[in-house]
RNA sequence: GGUGCGGUGGCCAAGUGGUAAGGCGAGAGUCUGCAAAACUCUUAUUCGUGGGUUCGAUUCCCACCCGCACCUCCA
């Protein structure tokens, strides 16, 4: 089956062709490590993570690359908003590299914690500076730059079709200047910096030497090097936020193509933005935010927010609710007890999971399609509740599935202790169950579920659990 | 101001030119001392509004209303 997705450079959905035969190299724009990743920025991990996922549920091979924005933006306050963690670490008096170090642990942490798969290669934009001057240099010889007193800028008029991935009429209707001061000695209102110098006044903690002076690489360089040394200079997919089409990704293109004259990538994936309802997109200069790890302390099994982003399609705007998250949690919950069932119900799984069946191949088929998680998902459940297919058939089929969905469908659960004082409530209470006082142990019920513990009376004895939030 | 996206049952949400997946919730039943859990069944003649094209539109076209995102580092 042809996998399709959806080209944002051509704006339609199109057979996935990659340059080798059945492998793809894919580049990620991976985060900013001055502060914490929130819900938000993993949304779009996971949805790559899907389409890795996906590529490796149909047999291909992947090459995954992303970097770490390490550089370019921890001068100033202003840049990174009244960020606690980041003020706090400054005021034990941690150097930029230290905050650096600190958040892209954090951010794996995370990553790890959704079932993201680790790319391939993982690359820290202050580790490449050399490649980045040679793709200036490069640039520099073709005649695409020019010098400024705050830097080397690219000249995007010299790009016949710069900005062809946002479009030509956005392009042109940039205002500069409407949230941003202008830069008056820049030609064109869309240039951008290649290589910014330090400050004469000012000491920079990252800074390098280079021809052109001291400072640092633009914000776009290194994609573009990073990329291309990883991939080669054409890569075939590259992926990021919906954020990134009109500035970042339309610059990468412009200093990529222009420096080598070919296709930088193929095919273009972008992620849209998860929003909260009164505050609009969550954001990390807008202070308060959800991070994974503050996931658990909510109750939250952080594979619950993956299942939350699993029912709605990657284009499409994703709203976050409380409400809705908890719904997630529990449709989860659901489906982990179903496929205990079906494992229980079949013993073992089939040998291979059935490929030519009807569910398997609507399920591959709605991951083909651009890839269609949230009908995937809907396959999933109704295979597993379908009699009518063989036990160890549908275990086998939702292990197969599980490779792509990443719930732990069936990872047991661990759970905390009762302390001591609870666990002598339930036990009290099953004792007056049993000699049939029904008040006593229906107040104790109560009193348990008061303090968030639930009691089920089973066929085998009483269990609990513990309540969400 | 420019660009783009979306409005589907109480909530989240997939989808198609031929009569609305899935999940959550809710209701009924079985089970239970009663519950919970589990199981079974039920839950949109209808897809923002008004026109148009068509044998037929939620799906195509036009207008309007509403919401959102991007144009700044951001996923």
């Amino acid at each position: 089956m042809d996998f399709t997705v959806y080209n944002t450079l051509t704006r339609q959905k199109e057979v996935f062709k990659p340059i080798k035969a059945g492998q793809a190299g894919i580049y990620t724009c991976g985060p900013t490590v001055y502060h914490y990743a929130h819900i938000g920025n993993m949304r779009s991990y996971i949805a790559e993570d899907g389409l890795v996922r996906a590529l490796l549920f149909h047999g291909w091979k992947v090459k995954r690359v992303m970097n770490i924005t390490d550089v370019g933006h921890l001068t100033s306050d202003a840049d990174s908003g009244e960020d606690k963690m980041e003020l706090g670490a400054r005021r034990e008096g941690k150097s930029a590299w230290d905050v650096a170090k600190f958040y892209t642990e954090a951010f794996f942490r995370d990553y790890k914690a959704l079932n993201c798969l680790m790319p391939d290669v993982v690359c820290p934009a202050t580790e490449y500076i050399e490649e980045m001057i040679a793709l200036l240099a490069a640039l520099e010889k073709k005649g695409f730059t020019y010098r400024i007193s705050d830097g080397i800028y690219f000249d995007t008029s010299k790009l016949p079709d710069y900005g062809k991935l946002a479009g030509k009429s956005h392009i042109e209707g940039i205002r500069e200047g409407a949230r941003v001061e202008a830069n008056a000695q820049k030609r064109h209102p869309a240039d951008f910096a290649l290589w910014k110098f330090s400050a004469p006044e000012e000491k920079r903690q990252m800074e390098w030497a280079s021809p052109w002076g001291t400072g640092f690489p633009g914000w776009h360089m290194e994609c573009s090097a990073m990329a291309m040394k990883h991939l080669g200079e054409t890569i075939d997919i590259h992926c990021g936020g919906e954020d990134h089409v009109a500035i970042h990704h339309t610059n990468e293109i412009a200093q990529s193509e222009g420096a080598t004259g070919k296709t930088f990538a193929n095919y273009w994936m972008h992620v849209r933005f998860l929003v909260t309802g009164d505050a609009g997109k969550m954001s990390k200069s807008a202070g308060g935010f959800l991070t994974t790890a503050m996931l658990p302390e909510k109750g939250y099994d952080p594979l619950a927010y993956r299942y939350y982003c699993l029912l709605t399609h990657y284009r499409k705007q994703l709203e976050f609710s409380w409400e809705a998250l908890e719904a997630a949690a529990r449709g989860l919950d659901g489906l982990r007890a179903l496929a205990a069932k079906v494992r229980e119900e079949a013993g073992a799984p089939a040998p291979a999971a059935h490929r030519e069946a009807g569910y398997f191949k609507a399920f591959s088929g709605a991951l083909c399609d651009d890839l269609n998680l949230p009908s995937a998902l809907a396959v999933l459940w109704e295979t597993l509740k379908d009699h009518s297919v063989p036990a160890p058939q549908r275990l086998a089929f939702a292990l197969a599935a599980d490779e792509v969905m990443a719930l732990d469908l069936f990872k047991a659960q661990a759970r905390a202790a009762l302390p001591a004082e609870l666990a002598a409530l339930v036990s009290e209470r099953e004792a007056a169950r049993k000699a049939k006082d029904f008040k006593r142990s229906d107040e104790l019920r109560k009193a348990l579920a008061d303090k968030g513990v639930l009691i089920k009376d089973t066929p085998a004895g009483t269990t609990w659990e513990l309540a969400r939030g």
